[in-house]
DNA sequence: AGCACGCCGACT
DNA sequence: GTCGGCGTGCTC
C-alpha cells in the first residue's frame, strides 16, 4: 500500500496522511492537486509533498478521492520553499500553502442542505416544530441552502441541532458542493463544415442554393473573404472568431448565420484563448541604449555577481536603474532561462506593463493581487510550461513555479511592502527572494536610491556586491531642496493655512511656466479628526483603541482598524457643547485650499481614496503625464511608480509627521521618503526644486535629505542601530497576544514572558508592553519583544523554545481563549 | 480554521 | 424537560 503526504491550507502545522487507492496507484505524483475529506465531510484539495509506505498506526487513514490534474501544478523546489518558509516564519506550511496557490487552484467544498427526496411536507406537518417548518418552507423554495446560512435564515446563532434532528427524520439531506475552479476562457468560432471545405466545387452548389437568401448569401461571402479557403484550404480548420465573423466590418444577421448552422452549412467550435493580449511582434523595440554612467554601473554589477551571489545596486533617484534591470533580463532570456522583477505593490501600473511588453514581447508574464484568480492561474501556468521567461509581480509572484530561475531583481528593495503583514506568513519578500534565488542557484540584484541599513550594511560588510549610480540620467541634475520654518513664517504671517508664501509662489510661478508640481502629504481624507473645541474631547471607536478618522464625502467618522462607522457628532459626549471641529491635514483638505489659492491651477489628487476601482491608478497617472493635471497632491503613493519628465516642484507640506512614529526605524523610512518623493522633482536637464515644510528647520535629517547625504545618514543610524541592539545586528521576533478581556490578555502575556525569559534569558525579552493601540475589534493587546544575537545562537533552537513556551501557556486552564501570533522580523 | 459534540442555564 | 449558547478538542 502506497501512502502520501498531503498539505492542506489549515493552521495546523503538519501535513496529513492518506492513502493512495490502488487505482491511482500510478497516477499520483509529488506536486498534485488532490481532492481529499478532511474532518467529517468537508472537501480540500491539498498539494502531495511525499509519497511513502510507512502506515500510521495510530489511525486509520482516508483515501485520496481524486487527482485533479495530470501535470503537477507545484514542482519540488516549491515544496522546498514553502517548507523554509514555515519553519522562518513559524507558520504552518498550510498556511504557506494558502498564500502561495492561487485561489483558482485551491477547491474546497461548501456544505449545503436540500429536502430529502422521499420527504413531503405536508403529510409530515405534526413532526415538525415551527422552527423546522420555517426551514423546510425556505428549502421548498431555495432547492438548496449553504449550511453556514441556516442560522441566519432561522436568526439562531448554533443552528447544528435543529439540522441534525431534521436528518435524523430524514427531511433533509447535507449534500457538499465544490466551488468551481479554474475556467479556461473559451471563444466561439465558426467554420464551413467538412463537406464544403473540403470540395471547393461544392461552393458553387452552394451559391445556388443561397441565391435567393440574401444574408445567407452575404454571410458565405463574408466568410471566404476572411478566411480564404480557395487559397488554402486548411485555413478553414480555424475558421474565424464568431465575434469578429459578426460584427466587424458589415455586421451580419446572427439569425441567418444561426439557420446556417443549423442547415450544416457552418459549423460553431471552440478554441481556448489565453487572457491576456498577445503583443504583436512589429510594435516591439530593442532595449535602450544606456549613457556611459549605466554601462559602467552594469558592468560593475555584472562583475559584482560573479563573485557573490547578491549585489546592490544603489542609484540616485533618476539616475536611470530599470535600463540596467532591462539589459540583466535581456541576458538571461537570451541564455533561455528565467527572470523574475519584483516591484512594490503599487509600483505596478499599466504605464510599466506596457514598457516591458514592448521590448520583452510574449515573454513577459504578469503577476499582481489586483488580477482575478482566473488571469493568476493563468500566469502560474504560463511559467510552469515556459511559455513566460520574465515576471513582472509584486512579492507573492516568488511562489511561482520557477524551474529555471537565474536573476531576481528586486526593485526600490527598502520598500515596506515588500513585507507581508497580516494573514501568517509574514514573510519579508527582500529576504525570501534571496532564499528562493539560492534554491535555483540564481543570482540577485536589490535596487534602491535609498537602500534598507540591512541591504547597505552587508554590503559594507562585502557579503553584498555593490554598483553605485550617482549621476542622474541625461543632464538632469539633483533638485535643491530649500527647508521652510513654518513656525517662524507663521510669526511673521506669511502662511495662508497650510501653505507658505515661497510654496505657493513657487508653485504659481511653476504652472504659468507650462511645468507640473507634486505635492506630498502623507495622510489620506479631509481632516483626520473631529474634536471638541470646548474640553478636546476625540471620538473613538467602541470596539478599537483608536480615534475615529473623519470623511467628508459621506460626513462621517470612520475606525480604519474594524470598518466601523457612525455619524460625526453634533455635541461634545464628553461636555455637551456643540462647538465641534475637525482637525489635522489629509491630502483632500490640502486639495481644497490649493484650490482657494490658486484658483485657475488644474488640481489632481492621488491615495487610498481616489485610487480604489481597478483602472483609477492608471487613470491619474495617465491624466498626469499627458498634462491635464498641473498640480497632483498625493500621499507616498506617489513617491512610486513612473517618473514624470515635466514635474519642476515638489512641495512637503509638513515633513515632520514622519519622524514621530514610535519605532526604530521611523527615522529610516522619513528618510527614504523625503528623498524618494524629493527625487521626483526635476527630470530631463532641468534643475528641480523641492519645498520642505517644517517646525523643525534645525533637524538633521533634512538636513541631509537635502543634501542627499545617504552616507552620513547611514553612518548615525547604524550606530544608533548597534548602541540599541536593533537589526541589522540582532533578529526580531514580536509576539502578539490577544484576548477578549484586558487582564487575560495582560496576565497570559506575563505567563509567556516569564517563561521566555527563564528559557532564553532576561536580555533578550522585551516587554511584555501594551503597543500604542491597545485593543483592535473588541481585542486587548499586548507585545513581547524577543531580541536574538545574529550569530552565535542557534536561531532553529530558539525559535523552537518560543514555539514550545507558546504551547505551554495555551496548555493552561485560563489561557485557552488568549491566542498568540508570531512575526519575525517584524517592520 | 471549521466543525462536532457535550455541558449548563433560561424558559416553556 | 428542551433548546440554544458557548467552551473544548480534533482533524490524516
Ligand atoms: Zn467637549
Ligand atoms: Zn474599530
Amino acid at each position: 500500500m502506497k501512502f502520501a503526504e498531503v498539505i492542506l491550507p489549515v493552521p495546523i502545522p503538519k501535513s496529513f496522511c492518506y492513502v493512495i487507492p490502488s487505482q491511482l496507484d500510478l497516477e499520483v505524483l509529488v506536486g498534485h492537486r488532490v481532492l481529499v475529506e478532511f474532518g467529517n465531510r468537508k472537501m480540500y484539495t491539498g498539494i502531495v509533498s511525499e509519497i511513502h509506505e510507512t502506515e500510521p498506526e495510530k489511525y486509520i487513514p482516508k483515501p485520496i478521492l481524486e487527482v485533479l490534474e495530470v501535470e503537477p501544478s507545484v514542482n519540488a523546489s516549491q515544496i522546498k520553499l514553502w517548507q523554509w518558509v514555515a519553519d522562518y516564519y513559524m507558520c504552518s506550511i498550510g498556511e504557506v500553502l494558502n498564500v502561495a496557490l492561487p485561489s483558482g487552484l485551491k477547491l474546497s467544498s461548501q456544505s449545503y442542505i436540500q429536502i430529502h427526496p422521499h420527504f413531503i411536507i405536508e403529510e409530515n406537518l405534526e413532526q415538525l416544530s415551527d422552527r423546522e417548518f420555517t426551514l423546510m418552507s425556505y428549502l421548498e423554495k431555495e432547492q438548496t441552502i449553504p449550511y453556514t446560512q441556516v442560522g441566519e435564515i432561522l436568526e439562531i446563532k448554533s443552528p447544528y441541532k435543529t439540522i441534525k434532528n431534521l436528518i435524523e427524520k430524514e427531511a433533509i439531506l447535507l449534500i457538499e458542493k465544490i466551488k468551481e475552479r479554474y475556467k479556461p476562457k473559451m471563444e466561439k468560432r465558426i467554420r464551413l463544415s467538412q463537406q464544403y471545405a473540403d470540395q471547393p466545387d461544392s461552393l458553387d452548389d452552394l451559391f445556388k442554393l443561397l441565391s435567393k437568401r440574401q444574408k445567407q448569401e452575404d454571410a458565405l461571402l463574408k466568410y471566404l473573404s476572411l478566411v480564404p479557403i480557395h487559397e488554402d484550404y486548411l485555413t478553414n480548420f480555424h475558421g474565424v472568431a464568431k465575434r469578429e465573423f459578426l460584427h466587424v466590418g458589415r455586421p451580419l444577421s446572427p439569425s441567418s448565420v444561426g439557420t446556417m448552422t443549423k442547415n450544416g452549412i457552418f459549423e460553431e467550435f471552440e478554441r481556448q484563448i489565453p487572457r491576456f493580449e498577445l503583443s504583436v511582434a512589429d510594435k516591439m523595440q530593442p532595449t535602450p541604449v544606456l549613457s556611459p554612467a549605466q554601462k559602467e554601473c552594469l558592468q560593475k554589477t555584472i562583475q559584482g555577481l560573479s563573485e557573490k551571489n547578491v549585489c546592490l545596486l544603489h542609484g540616485i533617484t533618476g539616475s536611470g536603474k530599470t535600463e540596467i534591470y532591462l539589459q540583466l533580463i535581456k541576458s538571461v532570456i537570451e541564455n533561455g532561462e528565467q527572470a523574475l522583477f519584483l516591484i512594490p505593490e503599487i509600483a505596478l501600473s499599466s504605464q510599466l506593463v506596457k514598457r516591458l511588453k514592448v521590448y520583452f514581447g510574449d515573454v513577459l508574464g504578469i503577476y499582481h493581487s489586483k488580477f482575478s484568480d482566473n488571469e493568476r492561474v493563468e500566469t502560474w501556468k504560463g511559467v510552469q510550461e515556459g511559455q513566460f521567461q520574465v515576471i513582472v509581480g509584486t512579492r507573492s509572484s516568488l511562489f511561482l513555479p520557477f524551474s529555471d530561475l537565474s536573476l531576481i531583481i528586486v526593485d526600490e528593495e527598502h520598500d515596506s511592502s515588500y513585507k507581508a503583514n497580516d494573514p501568517a506568513p509574514r514573510y519579508q519578500g527582500r529576504d525570501l527572494a534571496l532564499v528562493l534565488a539560492h534554491m535555483h542557484h540564481a543570482k540577485v540584484v536589490l535596487g534602491s536610491a535609498t537602500p534598507s541599513l540591512e541591504s547597505f550594511y552587508l554590503a559594507v560588510k562585502n557579503k553584498y556586491a555593490y554598483a553605485g549610480l550617482h549621476e542622474r540620467f541625461g543632464d538632469a541634475q539633483l533638485p535643491e531642496i530649500k527647508i521652510i520654518d513654518v513656525k517662524a513664517k507663521r510669526k511673521q504671517k506669511k502662511m495662508k493655512d497650510d501653505f507658505s508664501d515661497d510654496l505657493l509662489h513657487i508653485l504659481h510661478q511653476n504652472t504659468e511656466q507650462g511645468y507640473q508640481s507634486i505635492l506630498f502629504q502623507n495622510r489620506r481624507g479631509y481632516s483626520p479628526y473631529v474634536t471638541c473645541d470646548v474640553c478636546n474631547w476625540v471620538p473613538t471607536c467602541p470596539s478599537c483603541n483608536v480615534k475615529l478618522t473623519y470623511h467628508i464625502y459621506r460626513n462621517e467618522i470612520r475606525c480604519h482598524y474594524c470598518g466601523h462607522k457612525e455619524h460625526v457628532p453634533h455635541t461634545c459626549v464628553s461636555c455637551g457643547s456643540t462647538e465641534m471641529k475637525t482637525v489635522g491635514l489629509g491630502t483632500q483638505k490640502v486639495e481644497e485650499e490649493l484650490k482657494t489659492y490658486l484658483p485657475e491651477v488644474r488640481v489632481g489628487r492621488l491615495d487610498l481614496d481616489t485610487t480604489r476601482r481597478k483602472h483609477s491608478y492608471d487613470q491619474i497617472l495617465t491624466d498626469f503625464e499627458q498634462g491635464h493635471i498641473d498640480i497632483l497632491v498625493g500621499t507616498q503613493m506617489i513617491t512610486k511608480g513612473l517618473d514624470f519628465d515635466n514635474v519642476r516642484v515638489v512641495g512637503i507640506i509638513n515633513a515632520d509627521t514622519m519622524l514621530y512614529f514610535p519605532d526604530f526605524r521611523a527615522h529610516e523610512r522619513a528618510f527614504q521618503m523625503l528623498t524618494q518623493v524629493s527625487g521626483r522633482a526635476g527630470r530631463r536637464g532641468e534643475t528641480g526644486t523641492v519645498i520642505l515644510q517644517t517646525q523643525q528647520p534645525s533637524e538633521t535629517l533634512f538636513a541631509k535629505v537635502a543634501r542627499n547625504d545617504y552616507h552620513n545618514f547611514y553612518r548615525k543610524e547604524i550606530k544608533d542601530r548597534e548602541q540599541y541592539h536593533y537589526p541589522p545586528f540582532t533578529r526580531l521576533i514580536k509576539l502578539t497576544i490577544r484576548s477578549e478581556k484586558q487582564d487575560l490578555t495582560h496576565d497570559a502575556a506575563n505567563y509567556l514572558g516569564r517563561l521566555l525569559v527563564n528559557w532564553l534569558g532576561q536580555k533578550r525579552i522585551l516587554g511584555p508592553q501594551e503597543p500604542g493601540i491597545n485593543k483592535i475589534r473588541n481585542y486587548y493587546l499586548s507585545e513581547i519583544l524577543i531580541k536574538l544575537e545574529r550569530e552565535g545562537i542557534d536561531l532553529k533552537k530558539a525559535k523552537g523554545l518560543i514555539q514550545k513556551a507558546i504551547y505551554q501557556q495555551k496548555e493552561e486552564k485560563p489561557f485557552k481563549r488568549v491566542w498568540v501570533s508570531i512575526d519575525v522580523d517584524p517592520q
